[in-house]
DNA sequence: TTTATATCGAGAAAATTGTATCGATAAAAT
DNA sequence: ATTTTATCGATACAATTTTCTCGATATAAA
């Protein structure tokens, strides 16, 4: 069995998706070896911090040739759970929602969201990226019985605490928010907030700082 | 003129929009002032990185009563350049631009989508939620005329690259990009990555590891 | 009025994260 | 065959970020 470190870093968990998409990219090009130099130029870090996070995957390289790119990717996506699919249930078929049926990468992230949710009439019965639009009141059923592990959040801010209450009363174990709201979740539930608002603040504030020189 | 600390945390920034959304809706709730304190019990953050976080924005509260709600509100939205609407051109009216097309809120968050380019002939003058489709050669010329700060990426990966040098040719200062790719921009521009699969990676990471046991 | 309490603001301490150094090793160059 | 070079892996060091401590202050309670 591959022995993990026992915590990773959120920072170096967010870099490891870099890898990976560099990865693939790479070896479509048919590179087989990539050192962690390489690595690091690509996206202007410390080679050792890339060093270090490949690591924490259990990678192992040779040096004077850096490690097995094919090796690498099935260990990122190993120790990030994207080998293997997880289904989800996504609440709330508008705009964002829509999008994210859409994305058929998903699938190689490990993500496979089987049906979608909503409490307008008008969308329930319809099909999205051909999945189905069922009214909420099926998801605690559904998702008891599909064995859902992971929810999708994307209602309007004042609505997500109810959906979430929902999730999690219906057995889901992690939940990916996309909505800018506080939510409290019990103990045991995992909560990822996907917001684009703070990426956003970033760019504002590095482009007003800029612009007021 | 408010004089602000040269340097701000990456991690600082990120916290301030979450602080943001919290404060609109409390304060549509009748709360005019707020702690430290009752900030940091939401968010689960210690009570003194949301002062420090607080301080940055050049606020100042009072002793055992906090800060007001609406000054703060004032002072983040000015921090982050959230005050003053920025135009922006969004490139590629796929699932996600269309998703971002349909987004109302960022007005509140400094964003202004003032149109949308897309090579695919079919999108090419139509309109997605009142904005004009236009096409890809237009936008060197208009971003010019227009004093275009902004420009938005959500395009697939392999043709990121060429978007971005495209916009940067253009004189587009700062770019939201949306696509998993690791882009090369000169000096001087400012790049954001929206990264939806890093927040993924983290929630599918931490699932396996609660499934593994 | 006096005392207790919640909070800010500043600075120190601790923890985390990132960077540099160095020996070992494997390939390439001489 | 020997030297040079690129890289890994381990460890030490540095920077940053978070958390803790404490005095000052403003309100509320006694
Ligand atoms: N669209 C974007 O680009 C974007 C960007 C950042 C954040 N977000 C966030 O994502 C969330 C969704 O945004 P959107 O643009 O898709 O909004 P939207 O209004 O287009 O869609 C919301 C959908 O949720 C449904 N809904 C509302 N309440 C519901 C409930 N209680 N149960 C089930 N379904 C419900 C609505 O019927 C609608 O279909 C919001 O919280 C928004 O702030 C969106
Ligand atoms: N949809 C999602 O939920 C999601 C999530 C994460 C990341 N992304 C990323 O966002 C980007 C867009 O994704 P999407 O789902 O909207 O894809 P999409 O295929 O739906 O849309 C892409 C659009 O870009 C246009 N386009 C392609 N090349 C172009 C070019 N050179 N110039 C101008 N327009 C061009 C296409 O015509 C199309 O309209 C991708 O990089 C994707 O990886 C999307």
């Amino acid at each position: 069995m591959i022995s993990q470190p026992r915590v990773v870093s959120r920072s170096t968990l967010k870099r490891l998706p870099l890898y990976l998409h560099l990865l693939e990219k790479l070896m479509d090009q048919g590179v087989e070896n990539i050192s962690c130099t390489q690595i690091a130029q690509e996206f202007d870090f410390d080679p050792t911090q890339v060093r270090k996070d490949l690591e924490t995957t259990g990678a192992v390289g040779t040096a004077r040739i850096g490690f097995r790119a094919a090796t690498l990717v099935v260990k990122i996506k190993e120790f990030l759970g994207w080998d293997n699919a997880h289904d989800a249930f996504l609440v709330g078929a508008g705009n964002m929602g829509k999008a994210l049926l859409g994305y058929k990468d998903f699938e190689k992230y490990g993500l496979n969201i089987v049906a979608a949710f909503d409490k307008d009439a008008r969308k329930v019965g319809t099909r999205i990226f051909n999945r189905e639009v069922l009214p909420l009141a099926k998801l605690p059923n559904l998702a008891g019985r599909m064995h859902i592990n992971i929810g999708i959040v994307a209602v309007p801010a004042e609505y997500a605490q109810g959906v979430v209450d929902l999730m999690v009363g219906a057995g889901i174990r992690a939940i990916w928010n996309f909505a800018p709201a506080p939510l409290r979740i019990p103990e045991g539930v995992i909560l990822e907030n996907a917001r684009l608002t703070q990426s956003l603040a970033v760019l504002t504030n590095n482009l007003t700082k800029v612009l007021r020189k």
